[in-house]
RNA sequence: GGCCCUGUAGCUCAAUUGGUUAGAGUACCGGACUGUCGAUCCGGUGGUUGCGGGUUCGAGUCCCGUCGGGGUCGCCA
């Protein structure tokens, strides 16, 4: 070893020790008599000196050193006078005196300081990752990674769970999301795809006899990018046979409550609480409502019927809806200005217009308080449970547009009013999702999760009468308003999976050609089997407290999902794609 | 694909209503300094204002296009 320590260790009881240490310069602070550094490496910094009169020619070498540069220091450990003492370094009260200096590495001037306190644009940080990744944020955050994949491999083996892994090249199943593709060589004109997720393979697992299965699987999806979503992602994958919804969900449960106390130090009761689709959805208008805090949404449509307002009368006639909720204390923090740019806000998820209303000691105060009577008002405070000073916030439209609109509402004004405590978690399940769903442009049904989600049992009839109001034995788990995790109980009813695949409109001969191989397992003795994949990464971001999924992840890509690093994707040879009989075909600019 | 934000020195930012030679801090280079820990002090180098057009006597600033980065809607079974 080219250490005895790391930067991160030495205390008072290291004192009189002769000891080298490794690492990066962070700091100089040069005296020309004496100079300081602060080493660094992942461990922590430790302040090195250099006394000229201890050896003038390592002290020269010393004044030399520049940021980054890194050096391999032997000395003695000594404390530091008591009014020396650096409270700020966890080594901060001694120093190692050092007498021998050799630097390993001359670093070029960094593009910027990982010790600096102004942070780069992330476009540089991606670029120069290498310096990025030893910013201590960047760095809490892959050993925060790095803690909980242990953790969460260490409780499936404690439940009997095995770690297999799965093919990355597969087949490309047309449905869902866009596949990356992966050329053949040996196959003239075929293509392997990266897997979405292990969906079929765990389930063939399940037939195979491995009746309970975990994997951290890497992921790939060609969809556009978000802050919590990148083109390549991890999943915790997971699962399990002859089991009920029930027995899926306390593992999970399980597992949840055993990450977080040992992580963050905070004790989940469990079972975690779980609320129906159609609960959350009335109360929240999201599928993953954030529940740090309340303000929930309020159906007023008996009182908008009947009032004077024309927007609100009319959009209840066209069988649409009227929902509010009620900002607290906020009626004074809101200007008219800002209201607008809420109006605008909630205009992106395709609200034509936000009423809002202040309330006061004898009522409300609002442009179109006038078309509500005194009983109206009084109605509508009473309904949405509002005090004086509350700003109140309405959206009339079809109820899908009021959910979104007022969901998006909701999470933005529990930030800006400061509504909960940003690291506290709330865990929750959703169950009972509708199996499929009408799409309009295509008219036909789509499934909700995906075409092996077992129906609801008490459902099963209506498959025939009403597709629509089937719920499915699917389940997701939210954190904070972030879809931490999603799974079902698979169908492994040959007879019940054909009434669904006649439902998506998906002949035998599709399916054979689709999903012939999970169908060919699942024929020669299934089990009940049913499981969960949670979003390691997003996870991640939430235990560290970040707001972007690229802060847990060593080399992420970037919005149009290239590497700024290495320069990926990239064009390749013409003997590459010649070898892979690909030509391409590149639309003229 | 749509909408919004953004791009000025290596980095973080400033630059009045479109007006002189585009500034500051930091980094870098040189000098001073023996207890600093955001060291301090003195001096210096450093700019095709992302790129391409346009309007104007005059553009970092206005307009059009384009490229990169970010947010978001659609999309993500």
């Amino acid at each position: 070893m080219l250490r005895t320590h790391t930067c991160g260790e030495l205390r008072k009881e290291h004192v009189g020790q002769q000891v080298t240490l490794c690492g990066w310069v962070d700091k100089y602070r040069d005296h020309a008599g004496i100079v300081f550094i602060d080493l660094r490496d992942r461990y922590g910094k430790t302040q090195i000196k250099f006394n000229l009169e201890d050896n003038s020619d390592i002290q020269k070498d010393a004044r030399g050193l520049r940021y980054e540069d890194v050096v391999q220091v032997t000395g003695d450990v000594v404390a530091r006078p008591d009014d020396m003492i650096n409270p700020k370094l966890s080594t901060g009260a001694v120093e190692l005196r050092v007498a021998t200096l050799k630097v390993q590495s001359k670093a070029a001037t960094p593009p910027f300081l990982p010790g600096s306190s102004d942070l780069p644009n992330e476009e540089l940080r991606l670029k120069h990752r290498v310096v990025d990744l030893r910013r201590p944020e960047l760095q809490n955050a892959l050993i925060a990674r790095h803690r909980l994949t242990k953790l969460v491999r260490d409780y499936f083996d404690r439940h009997g769970f095995l770690d297999i892994e799965t093919p990355i090249l597969g087949k490309s199943s047309p449905e869902g999301a866009r596949d990356y593709l992966v050329p053949s060589r040996v196959h003239e004109g075929c293509f392997y795809a990266l897997p979405q997720s292990p969906q079929i393979f765990k389930q063939l697992l399940m037939c195979g006899g491995f009746d309970r299965y975990m994997q951290i699987a890497r992921c790939f999806r060609d969809e556009d990018l978000r802050a919590d979503r990148q083109p390549e992602f991890t999943q915790i994958d997971v699962e399990m046979a002859f089991v009920e919804q029930n027995d899926v969900l306390e593992v999970i449960d399980g597992l949840i409550a055993d990450v977080l106390q040992k992580m963050n130090g905070i004790e989940m009761t469990t079972p975690l609480p779980r609320f129906s689709y159609a609960d959350v959805m009335e109360r929240f208008g999201s599928d993953k409502p954030d529940m740090r805090f309340g303000m929930e949404l309020n159906d007023l449509g008996d009182i908008a019927k009947e009032c004077g307002f024309g927007v609100f009368s009319k959009t209840i006639e066209s069988g649409g809806r009227v929902r509010g909720l009620v900002a607290p204390q906020a009626a004074e923090k809101y200007t008219r200005k800002m209201i607008d740019e809420l109006t605008a806000f909630v205009g992106v998820h395709g609200a034509k217009g936000l009423a809002f209303f202040r309330v006061n000691e004898s009522g409300l105060d609002s442009p179109i308080a006038k078309f509500f009577s005194d009983d109206h008002q009084q109605a509508i405070i009473e309904r949405v449970g509002a005090k004086p000073g509350d700003l109140i916030f309405c959206v009339a439209d079809k109820e899908a547009i009021t959910s979104a609109a007022l969901s998006a509402l909701r999470n933005r004004l529990g930030k800006e009013l400061e509504l909960y405590d940003p690291k506290s978690f709330s865990c929750l399940w959703v169950l009972d999702f509708p199996l499929l769903h009408f799409d309009a442009d295509e008219k036909r049904w789509v499934a909700e999760h995906h075409p092996f989600c077992y129906p609801h049992p008490d459902d099963i009839e209506l498959l025939k009468t009403d597709p629509g109001k089937v719920r499915a034995q699917s389940y997701d788990l939210v954190i904070n308003g972030y879809e931490a995790a999603s799974g079902s109980i698979r169908i492994h009813d040959s007879k019940i999976q054909q009434q669904v695949f006649d439902l998506l409109n998906i002949d035998e001969e599709e399916a054979e050609l689709r999903f012939g191989f999970l169908l060919e397992g699942l024929r020669y003795g299934a089990p009940p089997h049913g499981g969960v994949a949670l979003g390691l990464d997003r996870w991640v971001m939430l235990m560290c407290g970040y707001d972007n999924i690229r802060d847990v992840i060593a080399f992420p890509k970037t919005q149009k999902a290239s590497d700024l690093l290495s320069g990926a994707p990239s064009e390749v040879d013409e003997k590459q794609l010649k070898e892979l009989h690909i030509q391409l075909d590149l639309p003229n600019e």
